[in-house]
DNA sequence: CGAGCGATTGAGGTTGATCAATACTTGTGG
DNA sequence: CCACAAGTATTGATCAACCTCAATCGCTCG
């Protein structure tokens, strides 16, 4: 498995070398965690809202949702996986699984055991500290979701996510240009931010009319970054990125960010 | 500092031994646990968004609340802390603070240095599992606002609120016959709730018109216990607590709890 | 080519927000 | 013990954001 899938390959490595450097030691405990390779088609569950996992679910590629139902069969997403996120590894720690996990588009996972996991952190407390440390950022960016759904417009709360995904995507590679993939419905999107599927659609045209965003298909384009930032009353410091992460996008829009003047 | 505050009067120390029991090295590593004890007047800043703290806040008495600040001033409280919580534990592994914690009522409080609790992490794995949990919980019940913020209506979300302050409050001992004191304004209620303060009063008095809720100054007492989970579509198992915890609520309503026929 | 999903549009409704008073409550100083 | 100040609860009237229902349109795919 290790010559077929190289670390520089696995996102979940990538993501806590860039936290802090790993010693040789620790690189090869994650480069040998035996990991199931899946590919999984979109709009499927991989663990659903009382389950009891034995395993957790690293998203390699693709996007995947953490959601709720509410008794009559309203869905709040509680937050969206990207390459790298592990978006169950909360089971690890809790016996009965509070929410499920579904694909938004086809999505390469990798599923680790519980136990290999826990045999990881026993191992190598810097790794279980990292670990930890990313389902607190999945805390974080749930108390902003909270203050987003609880106390802002729909205009705003929209261009707020549409923030949060540029950043967090940047920091895995995956923008080019402020713009992104963004497989995902206007269903979806309204589900993430507590508003109807019509509303969404209003409102979504008004920000293109507004030239806040273009979109072609599924993929999103941001002219403005600067008033895209502004509308969502976006400040990225509570995703605790490396100042790395963030420079790229903190450049001057407008001419190609890797040249100097 | 440990003949004056002995063990059985930590909430901390009571949670966890009631997660797993503790052996008796835990237990002392917990007792002699350094906490600087402080009292804070209701409505102080305990620490704010943006701060990079050194210590973490264990509540020993009171209530107190996480929130954050929208750019507009609109505030959203994303937890309310009680006895045995630490509503700043996550400060232990993210640098810059991205909430607020501020008392509600006078609290008691105990702070923890960051290194001292690093230190216990690294001596007893299992309590720093135990500790990662709690955090882990703290995130479920964010999920679940989430839920309740983005998909209920002010009626069922303030139901809903007031049967998760009833189990927590349950679990630490501080409801009696279905009533517990729960000293936050209409204001704060609905910063909590993605709600204003007008319409919060206005649904609580529908609320006791309908027979769901009874208050007497800061005190709610719950008539009907079955049925204020059934509008507050309250299902406790996020909470992640013990089936003891549990249990005392599930008993009949309506005659002394602790007799048996 | 029709099915099916997702996007869009239109026409009313509702919930909950806003603004602006007015009543309570409670702690405080006299 | 009383009057006052300040904070909190309550009320009324009006308004806006967002929802619901119900079509229609467009695209992709078998």
């Amino acid at each position: 498995m290790h010559a077929s899938f190289p670390s520089q390959d696995n996102p979940l490595i990538r993501k806590l070398d860039s936290v802090f450097t790993l010693t040789e030691d620790e690189r090869q405990a994650l480069d040998k965690l035996p990991m199931q390779l899946a590919v999984i088609k979109d709009d499927q569950d991989i663990v659903r809202e009382g389950d009891r996992p034995t395993r957790c679910c690293l998203i390699l590629s693709g996007f995947a949702a953490t959601s709720k139902i509410t008794a009559d069969g309203k869905r709040q997403i509680t937050s969206f996986g990207i390459a790298g996120d592990i978006p169950d590894l909360h089971s690890l720690h809790l016996r009965v699984l509070d929410n499920s996990v579904s694909t938004l588009s086809t999505c390469r996972v990798g599923f680790i055991t519980h136990d290999d996991l826990r045999d990881l952190c026993e191992r190598h407390p810097r790794i279980a500290a990292a670990l930890w440390r990313e389902t607190l950022i999945d805390g974080a960016i749930f108390r902003e979701w909270m203050l987003n759904i609880g106390r802002r417009e729909a205009y705003n709360r929209i261009a707020h996510l549409f923030c949060e995904m540029l950043v967090r995507l940047s920091a895995v590679g995956l923008v080019e240009d402020y713009a992104y993939d963004l497989p995902i419905t206007q269903a979806e999107l309204g589900d993430a931010l507590g508003i109807t599927t019509v509303h969404v659609n209003r409102v979504l045209q008004q920000m293109r009319a507004d030239g806040l965003i273009v979109t072609q298909g599924t993929r999103l384009a941001i002219p403005d970054w600067d008033r895209l930032k502004e509308v969502g009353e976006f400040n990225p410091s509570y995703l605790q990125l490396e100042q790395g992460d963030l420079a790229a996008l903190d450049a001057a829009q407008g001419r190609p960010s890797q040249r100097r003047a």
